[in-house]
Order: C-alpha cells, then structure tokens, then sequence
DNA sequence: TTTTGCTGTTAAAAAAAGTTAAGCCAAACG
DNA sequence: CGTTTGGCTTAACTTTTTTTAACAGCAAAA
C-alpha cells in the first residue's frame, strides 16, 4: 500500500528508532534510519525521500535545526515531528518551521501511522520511485543513475554537478539558496565553495542550453532560481 | 531455537567471557569471543555476525568505538552494551551511536537472554546462514565460500576481493565510505592502502561486468555506491 | 557616479580516481 | 633448498573531477 514511499526517520533512541524502522517497514515504506540531525541531513541531501518523522531533541543536531536546514533546499517535503516536550511554544516553532504534524511521546504505533497516511493523501506523494526517470523541460534526467539524455548522447553528471541538478530541479520556479546550498553539498560555505558553486552553474547552464526553455536564473545575493518556461 | 544465529562477543575479563561464551553456546547461539575491540572489529570485517555483544570498559579498543567503527560498515546488526558503569551520560553516548539495547553489571544471564531474544524478535534475523547464497543483480554469489557464479565458470574471489564485494553489497544503494572501508578490510587509511583500494575496485568492475546492470559508483571524495539498476 | 561586492567565464592547478604493469613476499611445490 | 605461484602492494602514467586563480561584467549601495 505504502510501496515506494521513501521516508526519513531522525532518531536518536535506538530503542524506539528500531520499533518505529520496523514498524513502518511493515506497513509498506522504505525507511531510513538516521542517528542524529547531522546523519540525517547528510542523508537527505546524497538522496531523497518523501516524507520525514523527526524526533525534536537529539544530539549533534536537533530536529528543528535539521528541519530549519532542510525547508531551505526542500520547500515541500512533509515533515512529522516526535517529542517529550508538550511544551506550546515548540508545537509553534515546529509549524513555522513548516512541520506538517506533531506527535507528542508516548503515542500508539497506529496514531502514527494514521497521521502519516493523512498528510500523504493530502499531499500526494510523487513517490521517489516515479522520479527515477523526470523530464526537466524536454530533457530526461535520471538522478538516481546520475544520467542526463541530451540529443547528442547521454552525459554522466559527476558526482557535484548531479548534486546541484537535484537540488535546483527539486526547487523549480523557486529560488535555491545559496548558503544553504553550499553547506548542502560543500559542506560549508566559504569564499572558495561559493566560486566552486558558481563554475558548476556555468557547466549546468552550457550541458542544459540545448533546450532554451531552461533557464537557470541569478537572483542577486540570494541564490539561483531554476525555470522551466 | 537460536539455530544458525552467530554472535559476536567482546569481553576482555576471562572469567565472564568463558561464562558468557559457554552460556550462550548452550542456548543455541553461535558464539565467537574476541579479547579486545581491536580483535573483535578484526573477526567483525573478515566474517559476518548477526548479533554483537561488546563490553564497553576493555582495552586497546573500548566498546564505544569498536560500535563506531561497526556501524560505519553495518548500519543495521543489533549491538547489545554491557557496562559496570550505570552512569547516564554512558547510556547515552552508547545509543546515540547506534546501540540497541544495554546492560548493567553485575546482570544475571536469564535477562542477558532475554534482552538479545526480544531484538532478535524486533530485527528480524536474516541469518548468515540464509545470506549463503545471494543474488546479486542476475550473478550469484556465495561471500562464505568466496564464489562468483559467472557466465564462463566460476571464479574463486581472493581474501580481499571477497571483503570488498561483501561490504559493497551489503551497503547497496549506499555510499561506502572510503576511510571506513579501508579501515575495515586493510586496517588503515593511508595513501597507498586507499590505492591499492582502488586497484580491487577496478577487479570487481571488471568481473562484474557481464551484467551491465550493477555499477559500482564512485561518489569523489565520499566513497563508492554499489547499485543494481 | 563611483565604489564595492557578487556573478560569469575561462584556464590552470591540484586532488582523486582509473588503469596497467612491475615488484615483493609468503606459501606451495618440485 | 631453489623455484614457482598467487595474492597483494607499489609504482607509473592517464583521465576525470574539483578547486583555485584571474579577469571581466554587472548590480546594488554609497
């Protein structure tokens, strides 16, 4: 029922990490299990998922944080956050971060899945697996296999340049910013990673000019915006 | 009942190990016990576990960082901790690397038991036993007895090239971090051992190309990601 | 308008990985 | 005991990927 749902989990406790892996697998999704906020992160941005359950507090990165992180490169993915804490202000700072639910511990294995199951009929998942092969104007493009099919042959991406195409495709007609990128995928945003950055826009720009629909936008100081007109 | 089931146990005081290793091997369990964490990672890279049982107080190799070291090449085996230590901040750091379950000393064998029978439950148990033969894209392959089924024969894989493939397969999908890999399979991550890395890759490559569905992908500067189109 | 910072572009340098062969060592063999 | 063999490492060379540098152009701020 759930087949092809992909789904990130965050947590910390390893008890509850392995029922709540176990349980989900069960149900139909392919779970990922992350440790912390910085695994998880590093997860999400070297491949990609459709949905994320994050518990609030774990160490090395908290789950806000991690969320702060991915809502800059990922505008839509659902997130569904776990905690102790029945505190308000963190229910708030969990939504205007842009949780899409909240699940305050100790909850029922089926309250979960419930609550899953609602935001994804809301949202209707396109599941990772239909994305292995996605059109990016006129051009196919395969992510997952690193491959773009241009006229004149299929190019592999290297391992950056498919990193970037992801993260622009993902946020079409959005702008994509540029710190938050940076530290996506160089890891951390200093002078030389941004010149890095902004040499791989130029490859982008001249592998994906043979559709002039394409266009890979500069938005002054913020980022770049990629548009399929 | 725990047929088949091999355990991996890391107990540096003598007396409890022998008491430890007799028990479990009466309750059915496959038991190999290892002195230190060093010999322990060592039996852990060169053969397979479904189980792991690490004191964490032991030396040369405490039980903290052989965990760490394990899970950078297994995500998924359980890890039981036992610790005289009933310090929290130890509970802690043991699960937040990824350990499943804990246990104090001075504890009695019975829940020692069945602690590891209600993970095994949890986890699901492929046991290694089940793993002798696998498929991997349309080629099968036996890692125990270190055989590639080929379409000209078989091939008989050397003590390296199996771990390599081993570590590849059991990551599918995932990227296999090269510091980690060298670490596990050739002891340590210097410049020549990560050359001589690269040197088995281009074997396994080479082998496994008679189906153009695996790829072995290099992922610069992270490792390698093992995929089966 | 001038200055300053950000971006576009190209080329060079550096680092990582692919490939092939030679060298080394220990176990097996005659 | 010398020789062969197989497995692994080291070396040398090539290619690919990424970073750094240099310079030109442009946008926003002063």
């Amino acid at each position: 029922m759930n087949q092809n749902v992909s789904l990130l989990l965050a947590e910390d406790d390893e008890n509850l990490g392995q029922l709540l892996h176990t349980f989900l697998k069960t149900k139909g999704f392919e779970v990922e299990l992350a440790r912390n906020g910085k695994i998880a992160f590093e997860k999400f941005t070297t491949s990609s998922f459709d949905f994320c359950i994050f518990d609030v507090m774990m160490p090395v990165m908290d789950g806000f944080t991690l969320a702060k992180e991915i809502r800059e490169i990922d505008r839509k993915v659902p997130i569904l956050f776990l905690t102790a804490k029945a505190m308000k202000e963190d229910k708030l700072e969990g939504f205007a971060i842009g949780a899409d639910d909240y699940l305050a511990k100790p909850f029922s294995m089926e309250e979960l899945l419930a609550r899953i199951t609602a935001i994804l009929r809301r949202v209707e998942v396109k599941s990772t697996e239909d994305a292995a092969h996605l059109k990016v104007g006129k051009i196919n493009y395969e992510p997952e296999l690193r491959l773009l099919h241009l006229e004149d042959g299929t190019k592999k991406l290297t391992t950056k340049e498919n990193q970037l195409l992801q993260l622009l495709v993902k946020n079409e007609n959005e702008i994509l910013d540029r710190q938050a990128t940076l530290r996506a995928i160089w890891g951390d945003d200093n002078y030389f990673n941004g010149r890095s950055m902004d040499v791989y826009i130029a490859k982008l720009r001249k592998l994906l000019k043979e559709d002039p629909a394409i266009e890979i936008m500069n938005v002054h100081g913020k980022g770049f915006k990629f548009i399929v007109k």
